[in-house]
DNA sequence: GCCAATATGTAATAATATAACATTTTGAGA
DNA sequence: TCTCAAAATGTTATATTATTACATATTGGC
């Protein structure tokens, strides 16, 4: 069975510590992911100073689930999920052209991969669904 | 409509290159995936120097079908498929424990993520499925 | 207030990946 | 076979992403 489950959006704003709640805003703000690295650039006037500093607070909202990583980029988004909403894996469809990227839940496939999972016995912790392509938008362009 | 099916595997392996063959060898023989620098190391006395050798290999291997990049592990694997098999995108079970990668098919996810695609009209260029967990032996042990 | 858990600050370094440029090899067609 | 363009290779330097190690500060339950 899959714990995707766990971190749930359980989490107040509110109990963010200030790292954490830059890091945060600056996430909200953006309009494509963003690698640690640029993260900290934008907060150098906030007083960051060290790539340690962005890690640890994304460490914690990909914790508690208000942030993402994206594996095949390197990179994080803030959850686009209404708060306090829980949900199972999720994939992303991510814009090679303008970087937006598109949050989706299929629990068709949450249940297909752990089906699979349950046959091989696999203990699964973590799904990761990433698509890359183009949106209509750059499509169009 | 996806083209995940681009790229079969068409290629003879005899139409490798020098460099080509030693890292896809690299790869058959390993038991787990192995990240650029490690196939480096394991490729000195074959005449291998610098990181780009690797990373060019890699590329072209990937390009054919013939190795998979595992975008969770910043790592690389020998495609399991029968040769001459040509195949849609594929799932990536990875065992945190002893590194094993099963890798499987599942059609229908494939279809309805190609469905969600087609509903945003979103040019679907490559799929990413990886699970994290642990294999049934490593549970046990 | 005490103290343990958590968060922070900072420097150094490790691990992964690419840019830029020179040279060599390969293979299709004249 | 010769030619020449495409592909592959060699090499140095550098960019990007991530962690280790250790010191200090803050927070919150008791």
């Amino acid at each position: 069975m899959s714990n995707d489950h766990k971190h749930d959006h359980r989490h107040d704003l509110s109990t963010l510590t200030r790292n954490q709640a830059f890091v945060f805003e600056t996430l909200q703000n953006a309009k494509a992911p963003m690698s640690a690295y640029t993260i900290l650039d934008e907060l150098r006037d906030d007083g960051f100073r060290a790539p340690l500093q962005v890690y640890r607070a994304l460490d914690k909202l990909v914790e508690m689930g208000l942030v993402h990583r994206l594996e095949s980029l390197n990179a994080f988004v803030a959850c686009d999920h209404p708060e306090g909403d829980p949900h199972g894996a999720i994939a992303f469809a991510i814009c090679e052209d303008c970087g937006q990227v598109d949050e989706f839940a299929d629990d068709e496939i949450v249940a297909r991969l752990g089906n699979w999972a349950k046959t091989k016995k696999f203990r699964l912790d973590k799904t990761i669904i990433e698509l890359r392509g183009t949106c209509e938008t750059c499509a169009n362009a």
